[in-house]
DNA sequence: TTAGGGTTAG
């Protein structure tokens, strides 16, 4: 009887307990609930919380109102079973009371709890240390730490002291609760603390830590494992020992933490102490490594296994191939692919996607073949989806187009499942090899095939429409994501901008060395500037942020149509907008380009010191860009002083060497070839001596001639400018005076090859130059008759002939050179 | 437990 009432004490205590969470929302009420005025009340709390008061309080007491369901079937089938075994005259067990009642307490069903107090008392059955230990173990499964709490303090009121594994049981529900709502771990912790004894099962710390992993709190993970780890000196041990699990746990938790060197270093602890990792113990440490990209701290883990005898597994290879493969570390993946195949290991479709996917991506396509070959023969895999997407990517890269959509064609028949990823690198092909055409009907395809078209696909088929200046197409895009509902993300907005930047370039015929007069907009003509600024303000209707390459490729558009003062006016927007927004090098240089083709060289000028000044150092297309101004406007003075500034960047900027080639603010063949080009029409004479001095200077840098410079007897001036042409002619010809006078060389045949079909149109000239259209065979011609008529004949008076067979080449034959050096003396 | 994507300038 005794116990009884104190068992009936506990619940009562826990439906106290529970009307005053109520009485939080109705203070008025204040209530016993008995099951049917429960209900009734969550009822009405429902009814008026509905009615239009707050949504905090109607979201509490539709809590309630579920707190107040009828009790799950599991338990009500067992009140029932209780009932009919009291009603048969036949007695009830203990144990099934036990977990009755722990079912009860666990669900929170208080009235439940009752019901099954009052037959266990008319039964004249007690409440055990068992009935505790069931509801303890109930509230564990289903993860009620709070009732586990109460249960334990019901425990003390009926002076059953709580045994080590109550202690864990309470401590390991109430980490349960830790996912839903922080800080359970630290009450579970604190519990286990003031309960020490090393009889309190290891999981229950486990389970604290398992709470700190979710949490990345490594601290407190090492914290505690010291804690389990050695007794406080010459006291006994407290505190259970920490076992595999244990360290497991501490090293997830140092992973997700980011300090995997933590894990590693707890992973060589576990050694000194006897604890052998397992496989997964391993692959936590490698993971994080791998994706820290460090692959040499990850491969030695792979012999320390060897070392522990742990088997290797392919998971744990296919980690550390994709870590190589991400680190550009390709031979070592491949490698690493031999030495699994010699172990026995044998690689699985991943570990051929890895690498595959490596090789693509670092444009190796060559490797990439090779490894689909081989894992074409590789009897053990079959290539998926995975696979032909990235070989498509190789060919993609390797600009393999047919190759590609071969593949494509070959995933169709073999009934491959398709998605999107595939589909995007197929458009990736048909968009670098500017076919518009294929990558729209690929668009089409996958509406057909069911595959839905995400927004990356959208973002290269809309490419794929730039590639191919269908500007109409590309923004008939973006409507149709839009229609769909699809959010357009910055990248596609981009990729529309750049569409719309490519096609005002195409159609903008730029004249060589002129400036460019603006169209107006209501010319009738299509405004790619107005249409881009249109997106800008799409976007930000949209709530995109523009970015760097918004802006870069809306400037370009107004570049394009001579609106030198709306790309100033962009530059200014984004100065003004956030800090991803500040104008970068490549929005300033293209605003340089706006204003220089424009003519308006002293803007170009501004925004070239603007630039530098705000500490964007200029590359070497800034430079070029604002050389082009120079030439543009006919500034012959500023360009040389700007080829002087420009020596000196390049002689003066520090760790240059490690910088990308372009990002390098050294001259090269555009800068040279618009720096004389500037000089070359001037009439003054300084400027002339200018044009041989610059030439000099370019030959010494290497960037004319290349390395040939010795063999100054046949000279390949194919690709050069004409005024770089004609400056090549006279410094070739007094470069071998110098050998035949100097250096006491015997003179010989001078061959200036002018290339056939090599000298404009590609090397040189610029993109959209009216040069591109032209035949280039006659072009070529055109620098042959050049150097032969214009530079020899006139420039340096040399008398040469024409051979007939070797078209393209102007020689002057070693008795006219002769001849020749001999009247300069 | 392990694998995949997109945008810019001379």
């Amino acid at each position: 009887m005794v116990s009884s009432s104190r068992m009936l004490g506990l619940s009562f205590g826990l439906i106290v307990a529970n009307v005053a969470t109520l009485s939080a929302f109705i203070p008025q009420q204040n209530l016993f609930l008995s099951r049917r005025s429960g209900q009734k009340l969550a009822y009405e709390i429902n009814a008026t919380a509905t009615s239009g008061s707050s949504e905090g309080l109607a979201n509490e007491a539709r809590t309630v109102v579920k707190a107040f369901n009828e009790p799950p079937v599991k338990i009500q089938s067992r009140l029932e079973e209780i009932q009919q075994t009291i009603e048969r005259g036949e007695n009830l067990t203990q144990d099934y009371c036990d977990t009755t009642l722990g079912l009860c307490v666990a669900a929170e069903q208080w009235e439940c709890v009752i019901d099954v107090l009052e037959q266990m008392q008319k039964q004249q059955m007690t409440q055990e240390r068992s009935t505790f230990r069931m509801c303890l173990q109930q509230c564990f499964e289903v993860g009620n730490g709070a009732s586990a709490l109460e249960i334990l303090q019901a425990m003390e009121q009926a002076l059953i002291e709580p045994q080590p594994d109550d202690i864990g049981l309470v401590a390991a529900a109430m980490c349960r609760n830790n996912r839903k709502e922080s800080g359970w771990w630290k009450r579970a912790l604190d519990l286990l603390l003031k309960n020490p004894s090393p009889d309190v099962p290891i999981d229950a710390y486990d389970a604290v830590l398992a709470c700190l992993v979710d949490e990345r709190n490594w601290k407190e993970s090492i914290k505690l494992l010291r804690r389990l780890e050695q007794p406080p000196k010459n006291k006994k041990r407290m505190l259970p020992k920490p076992t595999l699990a244990t360290y497991r746990e501490v090293i997830e938790c140092c992973v997700a933490g980011n300090q995997v060197e933590q894990g590693v270093q707890i992973l060589d602890k576990m050694k000194k102490r006897g604890i052998k990792p397992t496989v997964y113990t391993f692959e936590i440490v490698i993971s994080g490594l791998a994706r820290k990209l460090q692959w040499r701290r990850a491969l030695q883990l792979l012999d320390t296994m060897d070392e522990y005898g742990v088997n290797k597994t392919v998971p744990i290879y296919n980690t550390l191939i994709s870590a190589c493969a991400r680190g550009k570390e390709i031979g070592v993946a491949k490698s690493l692919l031999a030495r699994m195949k010699k172990e026995g290991i044998w690689p699985s479709i991943i570990t051929y996607n890895s690498l595959i996917s490596s090789c693509a991506s670092a444009g190796r396509w060559k490797d990439a073949m090779n490894l689909f070959d081989q894992c074409n023969r590789d009897p053990h895999v079959e290539p998926d989806i995975y696979t032909y997407t990235n070989v498509i990517r190789a060919c993609s890269k390797g600009k393999m187009t047919e190759r590609a959509f071969t593949l494509h064609d070959t995933v169709l028949e073999k009934n491959i499942p398709l998605d999107s990823y595939f589909y995007a690198a197929v458009i990736e092909v048909a968009a670098n090899a500017r076919q518009w055409k294929r990558a729209l009907e690929l668009l089409d395809e996958m509406e057909e095939k069911g595959v839905p078209p995400s927004d990356v696909v959208y973002s290269l088929t809309i490419k794929a429409c730039g590639n191919g200046g269908k500007w109409q197409s590309a923004l008939n895009l973006l409507e149709k994501m839009r229609s769909k509902g699809m959010r357009i993300n910055l990248i596609t907005y981009n990729a529309a901008i750049a569409a719309l930047a490519k096609a005002a370039k195409r159609s903008a015929k730029y004249p060589t060395g002129r400036p460019w007069r603006p169209q107006e907009p209501d010319s009738g003509k299509i405004c790619f500037w107005v249409r881009a600024i249109e997106l800008l303000d799409q976007m930000k209707k949209d709530n995109i942020k523009p970015d760097g390459f918004s802006f870069s490729s809306a400037i370009s558009c107004c570049g394009a149509e001579g609106r030198w003062q709306e790309a100033l006016a962009l530059i200014d927007l984004m100065k003004k907008g956030g800090p991803r927004t500040q104008p970068n090098r490549v929005a300033f240089t293209a605003a340089i380009d706006a204003c220089g083709r424009s003519g308006e060289h002293m803007h170009a000028l501004w925004l070239f010191r603007n630039m530098t000044n705000n500490g964007i150092s200029a590359d070497r297309v800034a430079w070029n860009t604002l050389f082009h101004g120079f030439r543009v406007a006919n500034k012959p003075d500023l360009a040389y002083e700007l080829w002087g500034e420009m020596r000196k960047a390049a002689n003066t900027t520090d760790r240059i060497t490690a910088m990308p080639d372009h990002q390098k603010p050294t001259p090269d063949i555009i800068t040279v070839t618009d720096v004389i080009a500037t000089l070359a029409k001037s009439e003054n004479q300084v400027d002339q001596d200018r044009v041989d001095e610059v030439f000099a200077e370019a030959v010494n840098r290497g960037i004319i001639f290349g390395s040939h410079l010795d063999s100054v007897w046949e000279v390949d001036l194919s690709g050069l400018s004409l005024p770089v042409a004609r400056a090549a002619c006279r410094f070739v010809v007094n470069r071998t005076r110098q050998k035949v006078e100097d250096e006491g060389e015997d003179v010989k045949d001078l061959h200036f090859i002018t290339g056939v079909g090599a000298a404009f149109g590609q090397g040189q000239g610029r993109k959209g130059h009216a040069s591109t259209t032209a035949d280039k065979s006659s072009k070529s011609q055109s620098l042959r008759d050049y150097v032969q008529k214009e530079v020899l004949l006139g420039d340096l008076n040399i008398k040469s002939t024409i051979p007939k067979l070797a078209q393209g080449t102007v020689t002057i034959e070693r008795e006219v050179l002769a001849k020749w050096i001999e009247r300069r003396q």
